[in-house]
DNA sequence: CAGCTTTGTGAGGAATTCGTGAGTTTTTAA
DNA sequence: TTAAAAACTCACGAATTCCTCACAAAGCTG
């Protein structure tokens, strides 16, 4: 969930984009970004998105509030006044430092672009008659949250700590597994993550798709005992998977995962010593 | 004196910004950026530009060449290639992660801008058509070396005071936390503060967020002597920290911050090594 | 189709990890 | 030196994860 602060003070803007902000995926598994689809699924309100129509009241809440949003879309120019929207990025500015500031605004390429950039640090400026404007928008603050989410350690590592497979991403550094942007859950509890386990096993088989691995060279990869990891064992981690998969899709309204195994994909036997493996999906 | 790195297959565009490009001044120091005025004065080159009109040149150079520029810009689409300017940021990339790249393209809006945000991680993505674009390639740009400048802003030393994680604040000044505004206490004697271990540990998870934090990664980071520090101690120390955390909560008539961990957010666990996760709330 | 092997599945128990309370040792400050 | 606070240890019930076993289902071979 991101939590926007949005200063805006036309109707139609508000009306134009409230939606799209609240159910767009901005979560940086979201890779396959289809951030339009969002309006043809069923209206999943993902974000917080907190708008305001006048500065003075955005900055009576800024200075009491207490959490701070992810992100700030400011409009620089309301009810006549060219300056309202920078006042509201330094109220901004002093209580989160490090806040993304977005403006969004009908007047680009104006010395109010320049004054957004050069004095108030804005991180984008945005033109409202842009085309495309709502895809454009979503990508642009799905940008902004990537710069500035890992503490200062830049997107690209956090690239390099994800590995993709298809509508598999498994994030190494966070630990958590995605299919379709879903996040995987014990299939036996739906509140606790994928289990160690079978979160290593996944990894492994990704890695070394299209190779199948057999039991005993997931033994050594996992560095477990031989004598107490059975293929029966594996076979039980394999299940975990399947179903944590098969409910994530679930919840996308997607084809069970558990038949698309069976028809060669996702993760496959090949009828040879016990073994697994990752086809892509 | 900025080193730009240009590919751009054009003529026309380049004879257009070539000479602004070298005679804008970008330094930080430089307010009143009057950029445009550069072309009145005395054309002064400022800046090394260096061009290159296939992609194929600019990977080249980018293979050899032993200094970094301090930005690029990329055209996307070149010679009729939509991929050419991707493969530009990819080699620009690999050489040098940080380097920021900023596209100037005619395909705003459209499915190469969103490429750019989220398989390359743009910096910028500018319209050719955009109004006034001379002067908004030079605001962008500089807006662009500022945020990868070192040691810019004088809110570099407020940004290490304070860190913000949601309703968490941590003041690392008057080593103060607060959640929702309530200064977190110690569970066992409400008039006394967090301690400095948990207080410590909190920290570094929120700092580790998402990424959870085993044991010995805690000790590494806390300097404790791993003799004595065991995963029962830190086990108790996160204890200490959701008693602490729960009673600011329920002083502001919250819900209970233990309850809320055992859902997944806030502070938890993964089943694995002992490790614990913040999880923004 | 019978006989074999391999794979999928459910249930249940063993092992591990986690949360917790109470008690002990070390550190800190007066 | 003393007392309070903080840090740490230990033990136990609860929750979770891991593993085994038995058996059904699906493939393969002759």
């Amino acid at each position: 969930m991101v939590r926007i602060l949005w200063v805006e003070d036309q109707a139609h803007w508000i009306n134009k984009f409230k939606s799209v902000l609240e159910q767009a995926d901005f979560s940086v598994a979201a890779l396959s970004g289809d951030v339009t689809n969002a309006l043809d699924a069923k209206p999943i309100i993902r974000n917080a998105v907190e708008v305001f129509k006048f500065s003075e009241s955005a900055r009576m809440h800024i200075a009491q509030a207490q959490e701070a949003p992810d992100i700030a879309i400011l409009d620089a120019n309301m009810n006549g006044n060219d300056q309202a929207g920078f006042s509201v990025s330094r109220a901004l500015h002093k209580k989160w430092p490090k806040l993304p500031v977005i403006y969004l605004s009908e007047h680009s390429g104006t010395g109010i672009e320049q004054q957004a950039f050069e004095e108030t640090g804005a991180q984008d400026f945005i033109a409202k008659h842009q085309q495309n404007i709502e895809a454009v928008l979503c990508w642009r603050i799905k940008a902004a949250l990537k710069k500035n989410m890992p503490f200062s350690l830049g997107a690209n590592q956090l690239d390099e700590a994800t590995i993709h497979s298809g509508a598999l991403t498994i994030d190494t550094l966070s630990w958590n597994v995605y299919w379709h942007g879903e996040r995987l859950m014990n299939p036996t509890n739906e509140r606790r993550p994928l289990p160690p386990t079978p979160r290593k096993i996944l990894r492994f088989l990704v890695e070394a798709s299209p190779s199948p691995l057999t039991s005993s060279q997931i033994i050594e990869k996992l560095g477990a005992d031989p004598e107490r990891f059975s293929a029966a064992n594996y076979r039980q981690h394999i299940r975990t998977l399947r179903q944590s998969i098969d409910q994530a899709g679930q919840r996308k309204q997607q084809d069970s995962f558990i038949d698309l195994c069976k028809s060669g994909k996702g993760i496959t036997t090949f009828g040879d010593d016990g073994a697994y493996c990752w086809i892509k999906v």
